[in-house]
DNA sequence: GCTTTGATAGACT
DNA sequence: GTCTATCAAAGCA
């Protein structure tokens, strides 16, 4: 049962957890993924609508979206709901399946529970580049796999370093996963929280 | 032009 | 638990 990518990024996120992603030669089981919508969305990319960097997000579903963080880390997207909408799921974390070696070569030292936990390592690990961004799923070797059965059980909670829009329960992972990383708040919410207390209550 | 800011991760106390 | 390297874009003047 093939995830239809164009429905809303709040149907399409939690299916794509156990769902398989294959690109330069590693295959990955998602656990752990964020929904971000599109113009609708204070903490999305595409919320001040579109711009160069974030080209891609506004193309069709299946889409690839990669963008620079902090510097130094890749981190990639799935673009998805109505055309246009500038949707996209967050790939956070997920479990080497294939190509295990590949992934070991490129975080050296790296517990193979932890070669994909966290957006920044899942991008190293599969040795994503800006050039990636824009290929889409099904093409190029560049695969999106259905997961084998629905998730057991999702868990779902505030997305990771947002510093608008925290409450809303946007990230969802598997439970139990070891892949899963850990909540980190924004640096800059947590200055605010200080001031105005825990964002994450009520 | 110049300043601010991250959809981070790893090192450190 | 706290601190910060690092750099491309966005935002502003």
């Amino acid at each position: 049962m093939a995830v239809d990518l164009t429905l809303d990024v709040l149907t399409v996120a939690p299916a794509l957890l156990g769902a398989h992603v294959r690109v330069h030669g590693v295959t990955l089981l998602l656990t752990e993924v964020e929904a971000y919508a599109g113009t609708d969305d204070p903490a999305a990319h595409a919320y001040r609508g579109w711009r160069p960097r974030t080209r891609h997000l506004f193309e069709p579903p299946g889409t690839l979206y990669c963008y620079r963080s902090y510097g130094i880390h890749i981190c990639a997207n799935v673009v998805c709901g109505p055309a246009g909408s500038g949707s996209a799921v967050l790939l956070r974390a997920g479990r080497v399946v294939d190509g295990l070696e590949f992934a070991r070569s490129r975080r050296p030292g790296v517990p193979d529970a932890r070669l994909a936990r966290g957006p920044g390592c899942l991008g190293q690990a599969l040795a994503l580049t800006l050039d990636d961004s824009g290929r889409r799923f099904g093409q190029g070797g560049l695969e999106l796999l259905p997961a084998a059965e629905p998730a057991v059980a999702t868990v779902s909670g505030p997305r990771v370093g947002v510093s608008v829009a925290a409450r809303r329960p946007w990230r969802f992972w598997l439970p139990g996963e070891p892949s899963v990383s850990a909540y980190r708040a924004s640096p800059r919410l947590r200055e605010i929280t200080s001031v105005l207390g825990d964002p994450h209550a009520g």
